[in-house]
DNA sequence: GCCAACGTTGGC
DNA sequence: GCCAACGTTGGC
């Protein structure tokens, strides 16, 4: 099952809110960059990714489920992007912060390292393992 | 269709 | 708050 990555500011839409948001979840909307398009194309309804703190936190504080697939985004007056739907499934035991997974060599191909500014990720599945092994420890 | 200029993002 | 990296825009 693949695995993916969701960026956020805090204070645009932070992880307390989407836990608010709750089992109905929310959609993921504000996308405008086409390979963060292409990302959120690929996600079926089912799979997980992390949800990322950016800027002032920078650590990955929880896990999101897709719960709807990929469709258009009615904010996009373009009509060129769209959104997938997502709902918190639970917080990480410990955060995995940024520095963390830069000093975890396993992780130095991750996407958010090598292209940070991308704002939806892939993640692959041993990468998607040793984070949740680091967010178990401590 | 190329590329310089500009705006935005996000780590530090 | 600064600045590097990246994406987008627009002139040619």
């Amino acid at each position: 099952m693949a695995h993916w990555l969701f960026k956020s500011e805090p204070s645009t839409w932070s992880w307390e809110r989407q836990v608010e948001a709750g089992a109905k979840g929310t959609f993921w909307n504000g996308v405008r960059n086409h390979l963060a398009k292409q990302q959120m194309m690929a996600m079926k309804k089912g799979e997980r990714g992390f949800f990322y703190h950016s800027n002032e936190e920078r650590a990955i504080v929880g896990i999101v489920e897709i719960i709807k697939e990929y469709y258009p985004d009615h904010t996009d007056e373009t009509g060129k992007f769209g959104m997938v739907d997502v709902k918190a499934v639970k917080a990480l035991k410990n955060p995995v912060t940024l520095a963390d997974i830069k000093a975890e060599p396993s992780l130095a191909e991750m996407a958010l390292v090598k292209n940070s500014r991308l704002s939806v990720q892939p993640v692959t599945d041993e990468e998607w393992a040793v984070v949740m092994e680091m967010a178990g420890k401590k």
